[in-house]
DNA sequence: AAAAAAGTAGACCATATGGTCAATTTTTTA
DNA sequence: TAAAAAATTGACCATATGGTCTACTTTTTT
């Protein structure tokens, strides 16, 4: 009775893959590719540096894997939404799955804006094409809510870069938001993050917000 | 007759020292603080290493020179706005200002961008707090005009969050938006982001458009 | 023009780096 | 249980690194 029929790593060769992969997920959102030694990723992990080049062949390759791994957590349900969707509902999930993410994996985040920050040359022509056609098909939806008159005329790529670019702020620059508050943002702190921010980009695309996605409000008054 | 009475430093070492600081901040935003040798920058200003070493004594004292510089670019007229100011003209400068300060500085962006991903460690106390200074004292602008009911309720802290986020992200990841375009961002293309960007934001705070920072719309009617 | 100061630059050094090799141990397979 | 495969690990290597030292040249000062 054969119990791994289709299994082709091993048991030991997943879980150490894995711990080698959490280390260097972590040392690389620190330093940066060329800033991280394989040997600080060793150490951390509680491997020899042998061992982390034995599962991975190079730093280059370890790095590659990295990158990849951090590439599945971007998916969404933006993905497919269409144009008859409700714009305010799909927009509103959107951004709070990518606050989210933001919170729970903030080191990928970081490998992901440093590879970029340092000219993005570490991803592969089959990646850089998927994302082009994600684009494509996105902004396409947009503009069709637009011509619908569901949403403000507005150019759908820069709204996207606009969302993109608030969300994942607050897994980048996490070190100063906690050098401005003077404490780490808490599990709180982040949803008022998405009322804050689906509240001003609703608002933007001349959308109200959906009630499940409206907080408490400031200065709210009672009727 | 002294033809150079306060002038500390001479015309070569001043010469050499930007030169040496325009090498290394590009070097600093491509590679990030550890990533980036002495050598890469001596090799691109076209000099020794020991030079670099001679005009700096250290990396370590070249790159926190570097950050120094940076801060200097930040400035704005936000710096100085007060509570009596309308805030559609405040904010949509102060967007139109940073974004402009993507397209000319893109390297100085990336290396502030790059430290504060790897722990903003390099930042002296006094910074710190000049920036939580500032930081306080624009939340409460902002705040003022809520309380007028100038702008509509919301957390001035998140809302300077989103605006610096968005207008870095041009600068930080052109990368990516270079990929996705297939061509680089033009003067024009920049022009567009502030007329969105000044859209979304003040539309989102309840604000109408002020008539300088409204671009062509999109499928504009006219009368 | 002589002395002092500033700037240039190669040689050198200790350390760290990515990566290979070979020897050994552990695990799996038959 | 014996052979094969997979995993572990220290020794080792060529190269790169930040930084120093020393000798030399250029510039400035008097």
């Amino acid at each position: 009775m054969k119990n791994k029929p289709v299994e082709v790593t091993s048991k030991i060769t997943e879980k150490n893959r894995q711990l080698i992969l959490e280390s260097a997920v972590r040392a690389f959102a620190q330093d940066g590719f060329k800033g991280t030694s394989v040997k600080q990723i060793a150490d951390d992990a509680g491997l020899p540096k042998t061992n982390v080049l034995y599962y991975f062949r190079s730093k280059q390759k370890l790095y590659t894997e990295v990158l990849k791994n951090i590439l599945h957590v971007w998916n969404s349900s933006f993905d497919k939404a269409t144009v008859d969707d409700d714009p305010a509902k799909v927009l509103a999930t959107y951004i709070a799955e990518k606050v989210e993410i933001s919170r729970t994996h903030p080191c990928s985040s970081k490998v992901f804006a440093m590879e970029i920050l340092n000219g993005a040359t570490n991803f592969d022509e089959e990646f850089l094409h998927e994302h082009r056609t994600w684009m494509n098909g996105r902004t396409e939806v947009i503009q069709g809510w637009i011509d619908q008159n569901k949403i403000k005329a507005m150019s759908p790529e820069y709204l996207l870069y606009h969302i993109w670019a608030c969300t994942q702020h607050y897994a980048d620059f996490s070190a100063q938001i906690t050098n401005l508050r003077g404490k780490e943002m808490t599990s709180k702190d982040y949803n008022d993050v998405v009322t804050e921010l689906v509240s001003l980009i609703l608002t933007g695309c001349g959308l109200s917000v959906p009630t499940q996605f409206q907080g408490q409000t400031h200065d709210a008054v009672s009727a």
